[in-house]
DNA sequence: ATCGACCTTCCCATCGTTGGAATGTCAAGC
DNA sequence: GCTTGACATTCCAACGATGGGAAGGTCGAT
């Protein structure tokens, strides 16, 4: 299989899968003699293990490890149900970020009529004091570590 | 005031009130003959401005729009709100995809005992068939844009 | 004069993904 | 055979926002 079959039958583009294989997130494949990868249909499950690993929004060094324990047979399941604990409470908080955005945000256009009138009270607390007043959500965890972004397909 | 103190005051770093300059979001202030920034009153106001649209998670591009209604005294309120309100749809999405991510996950999590035996429902689930059967949001939206990622602090 | 705190510019790294350019290879048609 | 088009290869750069650091200039105070 050639990597362009190998990138349709897996859902992960070719250009991906040459980038995963350069930061070590899957082996690198056999060549051909003119230097054409080919995938093996475990090689190519493996990549959609990461693509759908991907669409649950882990990171790369976290389907790393992922992949690490699914391909170790005696791995105790505790460490599998850990990682995707941890990765559901990132993604609970991440939630929560926006949603407070988006309340915060929402306070400030019901304040707005929003028609040809030029006093507009967003701008104006924009640029006076502290927004986000309402109802901090506790934690002061203000998520400082990497992005955790969603998909762009 | 130099570029520190400037930074200090609207909550916006010296590295990032240089890039935001470079990027054209921020007009290049005054300098000295030694060639430091000074920022007056009203630029670290304008700052200011910029930072609490990014604590919002608006996009430099859409705080540039901002910042130029903001400095138009004439603009119709309309468009600030109708930005605004495109912005909470963003949010509103991300924050979707992200739980919905959540729920996915959640759903295997409760399958796997996560004990010292290595059969693991997450890790087979993962790597057979498509994941997130459960429910989907009903759009088919799978967010195709720019990131939206939320601050780091 | 010298020290420390500040400023300047420039480059690099992150994270995941995509784009392009320049070049090489394969399989098919004429 | 030879051309053509669809593939493949590599390398280099970009996005978004931010941080880190080097190498050097400037300020204020002792």
């Amino acid at each position: 299989m050639n990597i362009g079959q190998a990138a349709k039958a897996s859902g992960v583009s070719a250009k991906m899968i040459r980038h995963y294989e350069q930061v070590g997130l899957v082996p690198a494949p056999n060549r051909t003699e003119a230097g054409y990868r080919q995938y093996t249909d475990a090689e190519v499950h493996t990549l959609h293990f990461v693509r759908r690993s991907r669409d649950l929004g882990f990171s790369i060094q976290q389907i790393g490890e992922l992949v690490g324990l699914w391909h170790d047979r005696k791995r105790p399941s505790r460490q599998v149900k850990a990682l995707a604990q941890a990765h559901i409470q990132e993604l609970e908080q991440k939630a929560q970020e926006l949603l407070a955005m988006k309340a915060t945000l929402e306070h400030l256009v019901v304040c707005c009529h929003g028609d040809e009138r030029p006093d507009c009270p967003i701008l104006e607390k924009l640029g006076e004091e502290d927004v986000t007043p309402p109802a901090a959500t506790g934690s002061k965890n203000k998520s400082k570590g990497h992005g955790l972004r969603t998909r762009r397909v």
